[in-house]
DNA sequence: AGCACGCCGACT
DNA sequence: GTCGGCGTGCTC
């Protein structure tokens, strides 16, 4: 019996089938997706491999074929679905299929065996253990448990009860632990809520693959769709991943899903040992555990029988992976959903414009869940046109109005929260009279300014031109590079304000999380007045006492180099505006901007989402890009300049006669040209739809000639890749 | 990727 | 005379 294997070495030299003999005693272990030691190389070094091939009886090798050494059932194989999948993602992303294999099979998952989800009782041994104490702290916590049947684990560390000492109880059988019951009915959803629920239990019903678009803002009740959904596939006797960005992956995230589903959920993670490792995977594929949530990677991870996919913030950008193998998360789980027939539900306060392109195309359904955006509750947006303050006088950082809103606020005794989006360290330059920014006149991208040489280059299609010293629209001498960050803005602040507490909260904050923690605690306990922050405070945090949200710099992540930075923009400040307004005060934004006339703002001020897509996608398939093109971009590395130019050169010259023209930008290097002794050039590719197949396979084939003819040198190709330098 | 083979410089 | 530099080539 011979087998054809893809080993476990990740190079594209090696991405090839081998060919190996399986000795008489496995062969009864032998199928597709099998996990197998071979020797491998020289030194015949025991290396693992997935079984691609099963060899018909037939047949009979004409080169030297070496014997499997061992099965590794201890090693995660792959099934049948997972193999299409791998095979799918290979195709889409030019990865060798090795890399695609090993995010499968090479993982890490953390199972919490954590007392969380247990009630703790009193055992009879317990209740007669009682009369040999006095009075003390554990008298009171056994007496307080002997009145309930049981209480949750969590419960008593709320009422002030120390873990160890539950723990040393339990051990020694005084106190019992058993598992929270499974209650399926603890739900309860709003009418909205349940018709949208209704459309997705139908297709879990079915088994089909159907995608939804689940549109709801914070706190609309996305999470309830998702608890509901999981309920009824785990009815049906099927398994849930649920995608989260990198950022919510904390532990109140996952607890809120423990206590639903508790001992049921298995969290994906970084650092845990190889034991553990292998006991969770046989959880789950053995069915006792049903509900895996984790970021990006675990779209890979092998089940039993999944029956729904969950990405929630489908639009985020840690979904796509930056570094090799290159892959977006949420694309990915289109695919498993394709190759598993299961139901994918895509949540977002603010979906992506290629998701809502395929909701018009019919692809997706769209689910909206009404309503805080939509009715008479939404925050009162002002638009301060910072050109206007500048001719009025005041060329600080503070406009009039917010410095009045903060001492209305402040008299009122709300908190302020103030936003950079920081996002914005390109240097462009802008007019500060009249708030123009050059753009490429192919591209529609603004140009960025390389101090250098002095020139405004294009980031896609590099196209150069001089920098100009009067505004080409205006002809004011006031062109200039905005700079600004948190650490400043918070200086100025505390001047200005010298009686309010100021804090600031990003990133760069030392001392971790903890730090961070204490901050946001502060803030919650009205210690802190102003808090001034990047992204971190746009996202998932709750802040229950902002009246006033000001953004400084609206139009920063407006000039970024990336067909994108409009909807980031637009994303990122409905999620600030969002962290205002909650239920019973009317919340205030001030947006300050030096483009007040960008259609931008005025969607975002009256909260016209569909507008905000309507323009972009226009803007979008008049460029071919996403999700009407893509942005392809082929990445060369090698150790020696001039033999690495003159190679990138000679693969332009050869594909530029395939692609049509206006796709293939010439080769430039990477915005930083050397890392690690290794030099960096770059050729863009901008494909319309329409050839993108026939691109796809001129890609391929300068792949598969490339690494034939080239040792030293790399090729990468990346998709839609974020921030091209 | 790793490992061996192979053909040239300064060392016990 | 030999140890070892890393260039080149192969891996069922």
């Amino acid at each position: 019996m011979f087998i054809e294997v893809i080993t476990s070495i990740e190079t594209r030299k090696l991405d090839k089938l081998f060919t190996y003999e399986v000795p008489e005693e496995m062969k009864k272990n032998i199928f597709i997706g099998q996990n197998v030691t071979v020797p491998f190389g020289k030194g015949n070094k025991e290396i693992s491999a997935i079984i691609i091939n099963i060899l018909p009886n037939e047949y009979k090798p004409t080169i030297k074929i070496k014997k499997v050494v061992n099965i590794n059932p201890n090693k995660t194989n792959v099934d049948i679905n997972l193999l299409n999948l791998a095979s799918l993602v290979q195709k889409k992303y030019f990865l060798p299929l090795s890399s695609v294999l090993n995010l499968m099979t090479i993982k890490n998952i953390e199972v919490k065996n954590n007392l969380s989800n247990k009630n703790i009782f009193i055992t009879n041994k317990g209740k007669e253990y009682i009369k040999s104490l006095r009075q003390s702290k554990k008298k009171e916590l056994l007496e307080f448990l002997k009145e309930k049947v049981s209480i949750s684990f969590t419960e008593l560390i709320e009422n002030n009860y120390k873990k160890p000492v539950i723990v040393e109880m339990l051990n020694s059988g005084i106190l019992g632990s058993e598992n929270k019951l499974i209650i399926f009915n603890n739900i309860n959803l709003s009418l909205k809520q349940e018709e949208v629920f209704n459309e997705i239990k139908k297709s879990i019903q079915k088994n089909s693959t159907s995608v939804f678009l689940l549109f709801g803002a914070t706190g609309s009740g996305k999470t309830e769709i998702y608890f509901k959904a999981i309920q009824e596939t785990l009815k049906r006797n099927k398994q849930v991943i649920v995608l989260l960005p990198e950022i919510n992956l904390t532990e109140q995230m996952i607890s809120r899903f423990e206590t639903i589903f508790p001992n049921n959920v298995v969290k994906w993670h970084s650092q845990i040992t190889a034991m553990q490792k292998k006991k969770t995977r046989e959880e789950l594929i053995n069915k006792e555990k049903n509900i895996l949530i984790g970021p990006r990677s675990a779209i890979f991870t092998k089940m039993n029988n999944i029956g729904l996919i969950i990405v929630d913030e489908e639009h985020d950008s840690s979904y796509y992976q930056q570094n090799f193998p290159n892959y977006n998360g949420r694309d990915v789980a289109i695919m498993r959903c394709e190759t598993e027939n299961a139901t994918l539900i895509l949540g977002s306060a603010t979906p992506s414009v290629e998701s809502m392109e395929m909701v018009n195309q019919g692809q997706y359904e769209l689910l909206r869940l009404e309503e805080k955006y939509f009715g008479q509750d939404n925050p009162i947006v002002s638009i301060v046109d910072m050109r206007e303050e500048l001719h009025k006088g005041n060329s600080t950082i503070i406009s009039d109005e917010l410095d009045k809103g903060i001492k209305k606020k402040i008299n009122q005794g709300e908190q302020i929260l103030i936003f950079i989006n920081r996002r914005g360290y390109y240097n462009f330059l802008m007019c500060r009279d009249c708030g123009n920014v050059i753009k490429c006149k192919n591209c529609n991208i603004p140009l960025t300014y390389h101090e250098k040489n002095n020139k405004l280059i294009c980031h896609y299609c590099d196209n150069k031109i001089n920098k100009q010293e009067y505004c080409p629209d205006c002809g004011s001498k006031r062109i200039r590079g905005i700079g600004l960050g948190t650490e400043k803005a918070v200086d100025i602040l505390k001047k200005k304000y010298p009686n309010l507490n100021v804090a600031r909260l990003d990133s760069d904050i030392k001392g971790g999380n903890t730090k961070k923690k204490s901050i946001i605690q502060n803030y919650k306990d009205n210690k802190i007045d102003i808090l001034v922050g990047t992204q971190i405070i746009a996202k998932g945090i709750d802040f229950p006492n902002v009246g006033l949200v000001g953004i400084l710099l609206g139009d920063m992540s407006l000039n970024l180099p990336d067909y994108r930075a409009r909807e980031w923009t637009f994303q990122i400040l409905m999620q600030v505006i969002g962290r205002t307004s909650r239920r019973d005060k009317k919340g205030e934004v001030i947006l300050q901007t030096y483009h007040p006339s960008d259609i931008i703002y005025s969607d975002i001020k009256n909260f016209d989402y569909q507008n905000f897509y309507k323009h972009e996608l226009k803007f979008r398939k008049r460029h071919y890009y996403p999700p009407f093109g893509e942005i392809i971009k082929i990445q060369f590395q090698g150790t020696n300049r001039d033999s690495l130019i003159e190679l990138v050169w000679n693969s332009y010259n050869s594909l530029i006669e395939k692609f049509q023209v206006g796709e293939i930008f010439q080769p430039k290097p990477n915005r930083i040209e050397k890392i690690n002794e290794n030099w960096r050039w770059q050729i863009i590719i901008k494909s319309n739809n329409k050839n993108l197949k026939k691109n796809e396979m001129y890609l391929q084939e300068f792949m598969e000639y490339f690494y034939k003819n080239n040792k030293k040198e790399m090729v990468y190709i990346e998709r839609n890749p974020y921030g091209l330098m």
